[in-house]
RNA sequence: GCCCAGAUGGCGGAAUUGGUAGACGCAACAGACUCAAAAUCUGUCGUUCGCAAGGAUGUGCAGGUUCGAUUCCUGUUCUGGGCACCA
């Protein structure tokens, strides 16, 4: 009996949708699991080999858990919302909404092929208005919320309020407080509430014409595109996220995520525990210092140990005592630093890290323990926005404080003996600490306490702990993401009543930014004003691209409802994703801002765990195997590359092993001598080797390619028929083309549709064949060929199952 | 520089409470069917010595523990990923 896979695919395919086989139930009496892909983003490109292969993973796993007795939710939607829509949108005039409609029925269409037990009927899709009505009310929760420093959660902004009414704060009592008028009020509420808004120095990205996260931006510039990011002041909306960098810590202990994925989230949080300590100023004769309000110099410090071997202090260009402690004599030194730091981009700051530069102050700091008189600079390799700004220097241990010393020569005092060698930093804490005053002897890992207890003791300093994590910028000046359910009213943001949600996003005509810098929205102006001249207005930024996907998993488990974001019920039923399948790219964004959310819902008791994601697995890219073929550029002459000779309009296009022998050199005069069998007299085989040749490396299409071998035919018709004259170098009668492993992308035309795989073998080898690649985790290149013999496998399982089942007369 | 993960045939990769290394697939080679090719089927397939039977050797490298190590320990090299003036 013949395997007809197409037949038995479209029956079964078929009959699950007529019986509605995949649909679940939140009634059961069965054990749950939750299975959870991390949805698509429905671009125009459709799917790829790369994107099914979590899919498949976890659609295998589902079928399993389903057969064991389990009742499974395996859901699957869009995170419709985002940028490239809007970029489309903006080069050709079509509405996000419509064109987002479009693909998302492509990815449909092709994932129904390969024959997924998703439940359809829980589809979500977050650029629906009934989907983000509730995004827009979880933001009103984080909104009317603080985080309640003393039992560590999200409390009702309300109680705040009633204990400034009756306590006040220790920076105001309650009748100041209740004197206060509303505006004030509000300010102050401002500080506490878990999503606020404040004017902030953001990434904003001109080519882009957005405020851009820390996250997507890559050594200074935007990870879209790479266009240059600069600082800009603008009013935001925040998440506090950094009220829960701890509890982000902990919870990472309750989790089964793979260790690097915890390491890197570790990383971004960036948790280090320390001391933060004050230094004296020496009061000295500059008259302009007179009067200023600070003489001390505040530090952060995680090896108060080395107290004593600090030799100078450095401060951020931009902190605020830079002006103050200029003494005269520098003034002009001082302000010529400032200059240039001011003129120089991130971008360059960050591609010059190496380049030390730095200028002295003039002024001095005193070390509270021997007395000693520390000479104070700045340099940019200290960041204003961490810590205080300010650190001391001790170059014996630290790698940038010696550079910095070496570099300015500014003597170094060694604490550590015979672990400092005087030619590099030596960072340990397993020495014995020398020159150290009362620290003299200890061993520097005991000393770190004795040292803080000590700075305590003092009153000169306390334990701090930091943490690099900033609070997450919340507004993007775009269109096709969700508007803020907030008015300004005076300054004052004012949210929405719950029952005016959803606040639907608006037509536009076009998405072009507004003013100043604001999004699309802003040109609306009948959308926007909500009095005459616009003394009460709507707030015209929308929300960034996690927010749907920052709580999505929670509406899969009941997607219908229309009074509350997921009933109580269903959410204490299905409970945390039992397996979560997806790429390593969210590591930092997506996992951290859900697992934030989830915490905050948690804590308001609107669910009953605060960890999204039990277990998640990090499927491996499926890296594009492209194909490049060479062409003859130019002739050049040996001698003093004066010579050229232009090659490329002739199109030659030749077999990777003559143009690029692996073990010789090419053989000049065998191509020469191939080119003018081609084109007779082209070239001069007399003096060809003093000539050397240069080949480009192009790109094809991998679908008009066999293994390593081009399809020539196909090749001319490719691009319209760029190539149609092309001539062609043989080896063995063939073009053979040159492997190299990228990443799946359109422009490098390596990418294969899955549903051309499933017409020709089958869903079930395709997706056999995407986990015979190896494991789920590793990444590995996409070779078409082998899918050849998977089918060949199922072919001789049906035929060996079939001949047994007649020999045993059951068929 | 720091952190994490990994290294097994020509290739993708199996195999761990420590017990026959190389499952399955790809590629290659040989055979069957065919006028022929394709498709299909059958067989061989780590390296090495041997006509063969059989032997030696072999899981990045160097050691160690053990009756026995791909598996455990120490050191080391390389590869991939992440972070990087974070004090």
């Amino acid at each position: 009996m013949e395997y007809d896979f197409r037949k038995i695919e479209q029956h079964w395919q078929e009959a699950w949708k007529k019986n509605g086989s995949y649909k679940v139930s939140n009634e059961s009496a069965k054990p749950k699991y939750y299975v959870l892909d991390m949805f698509p983003y429905p671009s125009g490109a459709g799917l790829h080999v790369g994107h099914p292969l979590g899919y498949i993973a976890s659609d295998i796993y589902s079928r399993y858990k389903r057969l064991k007795g389990f009742n499974v939710l395996h859901p699957m939607g869009f995170d419709s919302f985002g940028l490239p829509a809007e970029q489309y949108a903006l080069e050709t005039g079509q509405h996000p909404a419509a064109t987002t409609e479009k693909n998302i029925a492509t990815f449909k269409a092709q994932l129904d092929k390969i024959g997924f037990c998703y439940d359809w009927d829980r589809e979500l899709r977050t650029s629906d208005p009934q989907f983000y009505k509730w995004t827009q009310w979880i933001f009103l929760q984080l909104f009317n919320s603080y985080f309640c420093n003393t039992q560590k959660k999200a409390r009702p902004i309300a109680d705040l309020v009633k204990k400034y009414e009756t306590k006040g704060n220790p920076h105001f009592t309650a009748e100041q407080w209740n004197a206060f008028t509303k505006k004030e009020q509000e300010e102050i509420l401002m500080n506490r509430r878990l999503a606020f808004s404040k004017y902030g120095e953001v990434n904003w990205c001109e080519a882009l014409g957005t405020v851009l996260a820390n996250d997507e931006i890559v050594n200074g510039v935007s990870e879209r595109g790479g266009h240059p990011v600069e600082k800009k002041k603008m009013r935001q909306w925040y998440l506090r996220i950094t009220a829960y960098a701890d509890r982000l810590l902990e919870g990472l202990e309750t989790v089964e995520f793979s260790e690097s994925m915890k390491e890197m989230q570790r990383n971004w949080i960036g948790k280090s525990e320390g001391a933060e300590m004050e230094f004296d100023l020496i009061p000295g004769p500059s008259p302009e210092r007179e009067g200023s309000r600070s003489s001390k110099l505040r530090v952060y410090t995680t090896r108060p140990d080395t107290i004593f071997g600090v030799d100078f202090m450095v401060l951020a260009p931009e902190h605020e005592l830079v002006t103050v402690i200029t003494t005269t004599g520098q003034k002009a030194e001082v302000e010529k630093y400032l200059h240039y730091v001011k003129s120089r981009s991130e971008r360059e700051r960050l591609a010059e890290a190496k380049i030390i530069t730095g200028c002295f102050t003039g002024a001095y700091a005193i070390n509270p323990f021997d007395g000693r008189e520390i000479p104070i600079w700045i340099a940019e390799y200290v960041l204003a926005g961490y810590g205080t700004g300010a650190i001391m220097a001790v170059p014996c241990g630290d790698q940038r404080d010696f550079a910095f010393a070496k570099h300015f020569d500014i003597p170094i005092t060694n604490i550590i003996g015979s672990h400092y060698n005087g030619e590099e930093a030596n960072p340990t804490k397993d020495a014995i600490l020398e020159n150290s005053g009362f620290l003299n002897g200890l061993l520097m890992k005991d000393a770190i306490v004795v040292a803080i207890n000590k700075i305590e003791e003092l009153g000169i300093g306390k334990r701090k702990v930091n943490y690099r994590m900033r609070d997450a910028g919340f507004s993007r000046q775009r269109y096709w993401g969700e508007p803020f359910p907030i008015i300004w009213s005076d300054g004052v943001a004012i949210p929405l009543d719950a029952e005016e949600l959803p606040l639907e996003l608006p037509h536009v005509d076009t998405y072009g930014p507004g003013p100043e810098g604001e999004g699309p929205l802003a040109n609306i102006t009948e959308w926007v004003e909500l009095t005459p001249g616009g003394e009460v207005k709507r707030e015209t930024s929308t929300m960034p691209g996690y927010a749907g996907s920052s709580w999505y998993f929670l509406r899969y488990m009941d997607p219908e409802n229309e009074t509350t974001f997921c009933d109580r019920k269903a959410s204490d039923y299905w409970n945390q994703v039992d397996l979560y399948i997806g790429g390593t790219e969210h590591a930092v964004g997506h996992l951290l801002y859900s697992r934030m959310w989830t915490k905050v819902l948690f804590d308001l008791g609107l669910i009953g765990f605060d960890e999204p994601f039990k277990k998640l697995l990090n499927q491996g890219m499926i890296q594009g195997s492209s194909r490049f073929v060479y062409r003859l550029d130019e002739l050049v002459s040996n001698f003093d590359g004066s010579d050229k000779i232009q090659l490329g309009e002739y199109n030659f296009f030749i077999s990777c092993n003559i143009a690029m022998p692996t073990d010789s050199d090419f053989d000049r005069l065998r191509i020469a001598t191939l080119i003018n069998e081609k084109t007779p007299g082209l070239l001069n085989i007399q003096t060809i080797n003093n000539y050397g040749f240069s080949f480009s490396t192009l790109h094809v299409d991998v679908n008009i390619v066999d293994g390593v071998e081009l399809n020539i035919e196909e090749f001319k018709k490719w691009k319209s028929s760029e190539f149609a004259n092309a001539e062609f170098i043989l080896e063995n009668g063939q073009i053979y083309l040159w492997c190299g492993n990228r990443e799946n992308e359109q422009a490098k035309f390596n990418t294969v549709d899955p549903s051309v795989l499933c017409e020709k073998y089958g869903a079930d080898t395709f997706r056999m064949y995407e986990m015979f690649l190896g494991p789920v985790e590793a990444s590995k290149p996409w070779d078409t060929k082998g899918i050849e013999g998977v089918h060949r496998f199922l072919r001789k399982l049906w035929r060996l199952f079939n001949e047994a089942s007649a020999k045993a007369g059951k068929i």
